[in-house]
DNA sequence: AAATAAGTCTATCTTTTTTATAGAGTTTAT
DNA sequence: ATAAACTCTATAAAAAAGATAGACTTATTT
């Protein structure tokens, strides 16, 4: 199951990207609209820009935006940052990958073989669709 | 990620089904075997006799046993027994179903739609794959 | 220049979940 | 009767998740 901080990064991405031509989004405005905590969605918000997913403008008239168009950001890119690894076992991972403990040798473990199978099917989703793909409101960058 | 209790089970269950034939396998030998702290791995296994997967005998010569053959024990079901919803988020659980309180409308929500494809692909394996699948000596029952 | 709006940053705190441990109790083979 | 083994309940330590607080900085507007 997903974080409830990465849960609330998809949506206040979602906000934003289908709020795009209205310039910066107040982290208030988001957060009343999808029921978030202001203070909690802050620190979100400041992991997204500290990725480089985000871009901010301080001061008044300020807020947050996308740096990139929805269709360059996927969502396997937002899990990872916010949760970490998508496998189910730490030593199927690609991104954060740990030896098991429990097995002589990974090598002919067939559990270890079953879960790459899952990650495979997940990822060939999470690394194909974008923030573009889960939009309501359709947009045109 | 599975939580540290799946994954010990996921390797109890496989020394049980790997050593069927020597009758009732001891506590202590798969924690042995598997470097599984032996307190923690007597918690999952009374779970797993409570759910009907294991049974055991007590007194000398007792320990625990499979209830069924290796290849009627789906993955997905230790999965949901020890660590709840496989889903991403509780919105596309078909098991332990959570309302959304980000969205105004499930239906509509492009985020729920794309979960729904991620968990319908693992569960296509998790489903399907049994601890039969897993073994690496292979078992004739 | 002052006031105000808005993001930044760091720290802290609470709650929940996960992981692990302890020990007394019960059952059964020998 | 004894020893081996599972049963059960409680508890506790550690980690993660979720949330909050407040002082600080930046930028716009008047």
């Amino acid at each position: 199951m997903l974080s409830k901080k990465t849960q609330y990064a998809f949506h206040a991405l979602i906000h934003l990207a289908e709020n795009q031509d209205k310039g910066p989004i107040l982290i208030s405005e988001i957060a009343q609209e999808k029921n978030i905590s202001i203070k909690f969605l802050e620190n979100i918000l400041l992991e997204l820009k500290n990725a480089g997913i985000l871009g901010s403008k301080k001061g008044k008239g300020g807020g947050y935006y996308l740096m990139k168009p929805p269709k360059e950001i996927a969502l396997a890119k937002i899990i990872r940052l916010l949760d970490g690894a998508i496998a189910l076992l730490p030593c199927v991972s690609l991104n954060y990958y740990e030896r098991c403990d429990n097995c002589k040798d990974e090598a002919v473990c067939g559990l270890n073989e079953v879960m790459s199978k899952v990650r495979d099917a997940s990822l060939k989703i999470l690394e194909n669709k974008t923030l573009k793909d889960i939009l309501t409101k359709q947009v045109t960058i």
